[in-house]
DNA sequence: TGACATTTGAGGTACGTACCTCAAATGACT
DNA sequence: AGTCATTTGAGGTACGTACCTCAAATGTCA
């Protein structure tokens, strides 16, 4: 049987409430006492029973995910995973909240963060670009005693508390390690298509994926990237121009998730034999590129993982408690069509 | 407030006794109204609190993990696994104690099983090879009402609940793509080392790289498995012999876990440029090899997934409780030196 | 040593569910 | 209508922890 908050007063002969007073760090505990209450703890090897521990708190959290509205496969995948992950954080006390927001208009997003009643809920998941209002409005939820994490891309100059999601300059460096083995020997050029490199995930990637090609593969060229700013004609005639002013293009690095309509128009306008292709993010489509053979391989992470890491990291956040930082990393993978399912 | 128990007697318009009765599928309730009450726990949306469920239950889950005693790498890096999670097992109220039986002794590792006191226990996870008394053992243990799950590599011919690991058909296809695109498409010969090809996962690989190989890069040829017992000499004269015969090896597909010792027989006779290099399971030792570049590619699956999944499976057979697979599925990890951090 | 603050103890209630007992109500049958 | 089995209700205790109050004990300082 394992020992209870009462073994624990007997072992080390003080009273109940003495010994809650330890666990809960409640003041009034003289240290000699809060010595003698802590060694009993490491003798009977004490381990808190969260369930009993979390009946009796009668402790709900209260988070919100702020998410792109509309906008690509992926965007949808991630507002599917979140509602999946509700059903089940019910059963953990926590009620998730999915609000949505224009991904490329800085103000209309300020204002849903703004408009979020800070006494109501604990912790706050964003995904969105970093600007000079978003900045603002999270300062504000921070100072009023909120959780942030910021999902997928990183907000490194905001008062985020956590970051969850890969190491994009990583993931970059992967794509390209990739590409490059599979080009072979033969010098050729790379084309880097992109919806916006406004946010700070296209933006490591390219890095990660330049730094790689350079040093590794200096045979061959990456070329300029494209932003395509999720509008299927501007990608169409620069793709068009691309492969018009190149004869030699070997691969397509796809830096985002929006790769459905790269992968239309590549359908259309690529030279046969088709060049290389990597993309970003396992979603429908690409899983079914990936199938049908029209990509090569895609760098993902695993929605699940992050949105399961971002509640466990709000909930330790607003409980002021402390994190396994192992169990939170986020692995970037490889999928290709053998290991896809 | 999410509802209670109560709340669904009020809905019902029936007594807490009679929800209980229904909840709890104890007798001597008419169909008429456990009908009632269902419709209310569904209008309100009613989820059982495990938490609280599990306190009033006073139910500890005792589970046993056999595993091989000594051997390679990976095999340490599952005890430590083990021993890691049964830290944050306990504050699940399971119980986790771990047996160590010998890999290559089907006698011993019966005598294990078939010491294990089926009324002392919940749930057992397997990791051996699938032999006779290995069947009858487990036949044994699931007559008693214990629960059983193989480990890594599958039992299928055994009465196990489930099997928790990669689908490993599918990993050596992974493999096989890897090593024949990373070639190019000059012609070669692949060297495959296994440590025995008793296990089924260690022959399923063989049949799925053999079948990418074989389909898609015919101008690679692949040798014969060399299978080491994990004996250093014997892996040794046989890979000599190899580089001896063979003057065109392109690459090396090491099948199972012990990759320590082929990569230094490798590091002494391998001719320059040395061949590919695809091994199996993320270790110390392969996190090495990859970041030194004597080895192109990790296959690997998550231990502490595994561990965790056959923790729910466990748990959740022994209850009766029904099983969301698709939380359950262990992805196959491709790491390359880019994606290690 | 007396006054006072600090520390400790004793005892209570609550959380949501499981499981128990006993009595009351209801239904089916003669 | 009376008997009896079945179904339902009422009320209780328990699980391990959190958190509350009030009194008692202990320590500190002048």
């Amino acid at each position: 049987m394992r020992p209870t908050t009462s073994d624990i007063a007997k072992e080390a002969g003080v009273s109940l409430a003495t010994v809650d007073r330890v666990l809960n760090e409640r003041p009034g505990v003289r240290a000699p006492t809060i010595e003698k209450v802590k060694r009993a703890i490491d003798r009977l090897g004490y381990v808190r029973d969260v369930s009993a521990a979390n009946l009796a708190r009668q402790r709900t959290y209260r988070l919100v995910f702020v998410v792109p509205d509309g906008g690509n496969e992926f965007h949808t995948a991630i507002r599917n995973t979140i509602t999946e992950c509700s059903v089940t954080a019910i059963a953990e006390r926590t009620d998730l909240q999915l609000e949505q927001a224009p991904l490329h208009d800085p103000h209309a997003l300020a204002k849903v963060l703004n408009n979020l009643d800070t006494k109501q809920i604990d912790g706050v998941a964003i995904l969105a670009p970093e600007t000079p209002l978003v900045r603002d409005a999270i300062r504000r939820l921070k100072e009023s005693g909120v959780a942030v994490v910021a999902l997928i891309s990183d907000l490194p100059n905001t008062d985020r508390d956590y970051f969850v999601g890969i190491n994009n300059v990583a993931a970059g460096r992967t794509a390209g390690e990739l590409l490059g083995r599979f080009a072979g020997k033969e010098p050729g050029k790379l084309m880097v298509v992109a919806s916006s490199m406004q946010s700070h995930d296209s933006a490591e990637r390219r890095l990660g994926f330049d730094h790689v090609i350079h040093n590794e593969f200096p045979q061959l060229e990456v070329l300029p990237t494209m932003e395509s700013h999720d509008d299927l004609d501007k990608i169409t005639r620069m793709v068009t121009q691309s492969f018009h002013h190149n004869d030699d293009i070997r691969g397509v690095y796809s830096l985002g998730a929006g790769s459905r309509m790269l992968s239309r128009c590549l359908a259309e306008l690529a030279p046969q034999p088709r060049p290389l292709v990597i993309a970003h993010e396992l979603t429908p489509h690409t899983e079914n590129a990936l199938k049908n053979g029209s990509i090569d391989a895609v760098i993902t992470q695993d929605l699940g993982h992050i949105i399961r890491s971002s509640l466990r990291l709000l909930r330790a956040t607003s409980d002021q408690m402390e994190i396994i930082a192992s169990q939170e990393r986020i692995r970037i993978e490889i999928i290709m069509k053998e290991n896809l399912y």
